[in-house]
DNA sequence: AAGTGCCACGAAAACGTTTTCGTGTTGAAA
DNA sequence: TTTCAACACGAAAACGTTTTCGTGGCACTT
């Protein structure tokens, strides 16, 4: 086994000082080229590499990013983290990544160990328990330090920090009105509690959309979900009570759970009614029929939170202007509606 | 702006030694009770925590693990970063994760960057590039300088170390045997390249519960996927020109191509043709109809892997005694099949 | 021969810890 | 009064770097 050689290692065997070997290393002009030429040789052979935590020590930087989000088996999270990766690795960055499991106990407790040295700056997406609590000392708290955060889709306006995002409203807004204009009238939304930030500001989308174009919300057409993975009773109840010709979802899986629900009670997508999610991912992609959805591009959120950040971590003097960006959605017209 | 607070400024602040501040802290018996509360009570005050980077190079540990993996936009990859994390979370460790982006090159220079320093071992799954080169001189010398590997699914018997797999070959061999028992005797096989160590695996299964069930080889039945985002043309070919009653399909994505497909040219699945899948992922659960697929359980394969890594960090005798799991799995009846 | 300047290198500090060892003070025992 | 142990604390090294500053030796100029 050969352990990895260090500077000093070197020296002694070169029988020179450790200035000297570091410096060669460097190309300095203060050494001449005889011993640069000997000193990278050896390195060279003994294949050394500088040690990261040294430089990280001495540097006062990581060179690393934190990342915390609620879960990663989640499409829309993997993309994101796919997009900071990939920006990261392009400025030679590490990315390490935490999960909160959206508690907000874990939140903290990752934030706080990656805090204590491990990285220069943050990207997070707040847990669901942190968005109902309120409670964001822990984020105060290391931006106080120094330290830049990024927050992402899951955001809140009593933190000031820089932020992607992308219009939920609008694109809610947008969803909902494509269906008035197509003469759906019976529109269902289904969409989380109203602590989720993402489904509040989507809920308001849809029922800015109905308000401004005349037509009458119906209360019964409305449901939140609290528990997803025991969402599908409540869908099919919704469905089967009530005359609806369009399902708005806030999510895909929301989404393609009405989808089979529809299939269940004998109906059909989209002839009987049309079905719009959130969130273009796989399962949009592959289910059957194919659905129509609005895209939030993950990757493209990842990335420029990335250099958000970076950009923030490169420049030293800190200025207070912290900005808010915005990611473009779409609506991508598939299997699930006609027009 | 509160910058973090280190040993020396309490110190200087108490007009006491490091040393002692650093003893206090650690409730060293050395230190009257009177300084050492006195101590306590101004590192709460200022919210004093340990310097990780510091500690790092001190113990030369940095409780820190490596991941690197081909694509994180994967479900199967997302769950198996899922086990990792919680196993690591719950031990103390970190994960940092970058991504090869199935590429031999970007794999390599991952692993250096890490290497040096950053991480006290890794868990790792191949890149295609390198599973096709057959080049492991990168992994060899992590190993020698002493850093634990522990590698799954797609793995490779020319380097020694921990490996956390399925059995890739008695799955495919168990659901083909099962279509075979259940008087499908028209069976395709949709599958990868056979550089694809797991592709390859599945493969001989298939063959092999073909050759063991008398039932006769037809290569026409047989498609070898190189590129994934155009293996849609592929398919259809196959399914239109050939009288097959069963499609064993080696991951998820084909699988579902394969049922569009059949449903395309009008067949049913899973009366005209039956679909069997592999992985248990979003797209075979959500799928319609919903697929019968093989489960490998990544976020058990990440658990264990996990394990399997830090059990050998934390003992420092290191015993040459490497050891592969296998993780269990099983076929998981779904829609598009009947028995 | 004295002074000047450059060349090539080394010593040491610094980053923030932990830990070993040494040391001055105190009180009690002899 | 001397001796000794216990007590409470500090100095310093170590981890592996980079960088500033100092310095000895040499060649050159005058």
């Amino acid at each position: 086994m050969r352990r990895k050689v260090t500077l000093k290692q070197i020296a002694k065997e070169l029988d020179i000082s450790i200035s000297t070997v570091s410096k060669s290393l460097r190309d300095s002009h203060e050494i001449s080229e005889e011993t640069r030429l000997k000193v990278k040789a050896f390195a060279k052979l003994y294949n050394y590499k500088p040690n990261n935590i040294a430089l990280s020590l001495k540097n006062k930087k990581t060179k690393t990013i934190g990342i915390i989000i609620p879960e990663i088996v989640h499409h829309f999270f993997a993309t994101v983290i796919s997009g900071i990766e990939h920006v990261a690795n392009e400025f030679g960055y590490n990315v390490i990544v935490t999960l909160s499991d959206e508690s907000f106990d874990k939140e903290v407790i990752n934030l706080e160990m990656l805090a204590s040295g491990s990285t220069d700056g943050f990207i997070m997406s707040l847990s669901k328990e942190t968005q109902l609590k309120k409670d964001f000392h822990h984020l105060e708290e290391v931006i106080n330090q120094g330290m830049p955060v990024v927050l992402f889709d899951r955001v809140t306006n009593d933190i000031f920090c820089d932020k992607v995002i992308i219009d939920d409203q609008l694109a809610a807004y947008n969803a909902t009105e494509f269906f008035i204009t197509n003469k759906y009238k019976n529109i269902a939304l289904i969409t989380t509690v109203d602590y989720v930030s993402v489904g509040k500001l989507r809920t308001e989308g849809y029922l800015k959309a109905l308000a401004d174009y005349d037509v009458s919300i119906n209360d019964n057409l409305i449901i939140k979900v609290e528990d997803i993975d025991h969402c599908q009773d409540q869908i099919i109840d919704l469905i089967t009570n009530n005359e609806i010709d369009a399902v708005f979802a806030v999510n895909e899986l929301f989404a393609v759970t009405a989808i089979k629900a529809i299939n269940k009670i004998g109906k059909k997508v989209p002839d009987d009614i049309a079905v719009i999610g959130f969130t273009d991912g796989i399962i949009s992609q592959f289910s059957t029929p194919t659905i129509t959805t609005v895209s939030q591009n993950g990757i493209k959120m990842g990335q420029k939170a990335a250099k958000m950040l970076i950009e923030r971590l490169e420049k030293e003097e800190d200025d207070e202007q912290y900005t808010t960006e915005i990611i473009e959605t779409e609506l991508i017209f598939r299997e699930s509606t006609t027009t």
